[in-house]
DNA sequence: AAGGTCGCCAACCGCTAATTC
DNA sequence: AGAATTAGCGGTTGGCGACCT
């Protein structure tokens, strides 16, 4: 496993961000030969990374059935949701959102909700004397505010949620509009394989 | 205009579960 | 049966661009 690393004299492990160059030939690899195990896969397609570096970047980034952008609301609603159920588990709650990552939804729910329900925790516990608290901690054993189920309570799509028109970060919601607009920015994987298919796969 | 801060995300790390020998 | 190996998961970090002062 990754608790033995590759003995040093055997090749110098890469590590950092990934190459145009390395993915081509990850993607040319795994088209020819398939995925199978990722050690053997690493050094049988010369590439100076760790069989676990190369599983990665091919689940999170290369697949082509990856789904990269912005997460749609009703995708939101689902994450919060199965979360709300399952806690940080992150990826069985991706296998509920087809071309999804456990890397993306995880980054995306520390980032986007997770600030939220921090923002939720910091403004409940100004608004809460110290009695209040000790009863509410009392009554639920639970942080007020501070869990993902509070946070459900307070925005669960029974109450304030209306379908394609989450008010959940206010301010925010223009620049998700913008940003799907630049998706163009990015080197999406569309462009990837166009290339591997010019190199003649 | 420049420096500082914040937000996002790709990638790494450590650990456990599953599989193979 | 158990040691070794591999896959997978979740937490964390570092780099970089955007925004703010």
């Amino acid at each position: 496993m990754d608790k033995k690393p590759c003995k040093s004299q055997d090749f110098e492990v890469r590590k950092g961000p990934w190459t145009m160059e390395e993915d081509l030939i990850l993607i040319n690899y795994i088209a020819n030969h398939g995925e199978g195990v990722w050690n053997n896969l690493a050094k049988a397609a010369g590439l100076k990374r760790t069989g676990k570096s190369c599983r990665l970047r091919w689940l999170n980034y290369l697949r082509p059935d990856v789904r990269r952008g912005n997460i749609t609301p009703e995708e939101q609603l689902v994450i919060m949701e199965l979360h709300a159920k399952w806690g940080n588990r992150w990826s069985k709650i991706a296998k509920h959102l087809p071309g999804r990552t456990d890397n993306e939804i995880k980054n995306y729910w520390r980032t986007r909700i997770q600030k939220h329900i921090n923002k939720q925790a910091e403004m409940c516990s100004s608004h809460m004397s110290n009695q209040e608290l000790h009863d509410h901690q009392a009554s639920t054993s639970q942080l007020p505010c501070n869990s993902s189920t509070s946070f459900m309570e307070t925005y669960s799509p029974m109450s304030s949620f209306n379908h394609g028109n989450i008010e959940l970060f206010p301010g925010r919601q223009q620049q998700h509009v913008v940003d799907q607009s630049n998706n163009e920015n990015y080197w999406s994987m569309e462009d990837i394989w166009s290339m591997q298919l010019l190199n003649g796969e």
